[in-house]
DNA sequence: CCTACCGATCGGTAGG
DNA sequence: CCTACCGATCGGTAGG
């Protein structure tokens, strides 16, 4: 069987989301291809290029997501509801390239790091004004603090992918609802 | 200068903690010690059983600060409450053990790996539990499901480590306050 | 995509 | 803790 490059990142994605990219070698690769290590570098110059290539991906959704839920109507307790529902869908339709872009950015050359720290950052910005703009408008609690806040929200979202598992109890919408509910209303008793 | 296990062992932590296990290699810690690699093997049977030590070093921690916080007299809301004051003291106090903990669990053998994710289970029922309390006991609200509840607030607490520094405006006591906030009241507006 | 390699590095050992 | 190694594996290349 032939293999085109998008088929090599594919695994790639696969593989250093199970076992981190110092923990897959090229030949580990080769095999979940069936081929030899050596023939993957028809497709690709190096390693790093293709952990470069699946984290570009993964952040690329969330790029799209954030754009789109960014243009949702209503005011920011719904706009937070997008973005979480978008992030939310991200995780769980692109495992590997999240995991890898989470967990494996360090793996990654200075300069390659410095640019997906970037877009980190940049996507946490988006959930911070939204955050600022609720607390403006009325529609969130003054006091609340936008940057933690949307740190928190984050850290929930992104562990997702750590223990939520499709064949389970809680289906995708409903795992939504939870976290838009715990994150607006807290847990204590009116 | 000679070393003692337990000076390996904290390098060990160190380095994992940065690279993650199969980003180190036994040469690398040997230089953070100012050793050989080959040198360290006088201290230990081999490169798995630092990652395991390591490890055991940080469930060890967030055993003994659980049991503390399970006794806290008061309703579950103040269980709760040092649990998380615990928890949080444990990621800042104990950051490589914990990274590790966190981070390299996968690169253990079946066997270790079993026995931290029950560690890590059991952990999160005392979480889970404590939440399970408040909602019978009327203090948390009514419908609340503990289990995702205790994920949540997990997911928070550990991913304080990817981004608080002590240097910066926020001191732990107010970083506490907020993520008990955040957590039993929310953020939308009353 | 395979054959046939390369030099470098890996975890680890024997002996002092 | 060092010297002097070991076999295995690493990322990668030349040539077909």
């Amino acid at each position: 069987m032939r293999h085109s490059r998008s088929d090599v990142v594919d695994a790639a994605g696969r593989l250093f989301a199970a076992r981190g990219y110092h923990g897959t070698s090229m030949r580990d690769l080769g095999r979940e291809l069936g081929v030899l290590g050596s023939s993957l570098y028809a497709h690709i110059d190096g390693k790093q290029e293709l952990l470069v290539e699946v984290i570009d991906r993964g952040a690329a959704e969330f790029q799209v997501s954030a754009v789109a839920a960014r243009r949702v109507a209503g005011g920011a307790p719904a706009r937070l509801r997008a973005l979480i529902a978008g992030h939310i869908d991200v995780v769980l339709n692109h495992r590997d390239e999240v995991r890898t872009f989470l967990n494996e950015a360090s793996a990654l050359d200075d300069d390659h790091r410095r640019r997906v720290i970037e877009a980190r950052d940049s996507y946490e910005t988006l959930f911070r004004d939204t955050i600022a703009e609720g607390v403006a408008e009325g529609s969130l609690r003054g006091g609340v603090d936008p940057k933690t806040t949307a740190i928190f929200t984050l850290s929930i979202l992104n562990a997702i992918d750590r223990w939520y598992r499709d064949a389970g109890s809680l289906d995708r919408e409903e795992l939504s609802d939870r976290v838009t509910a715990f994150i607006l209303e807290g847990i204590a008793a009116p």
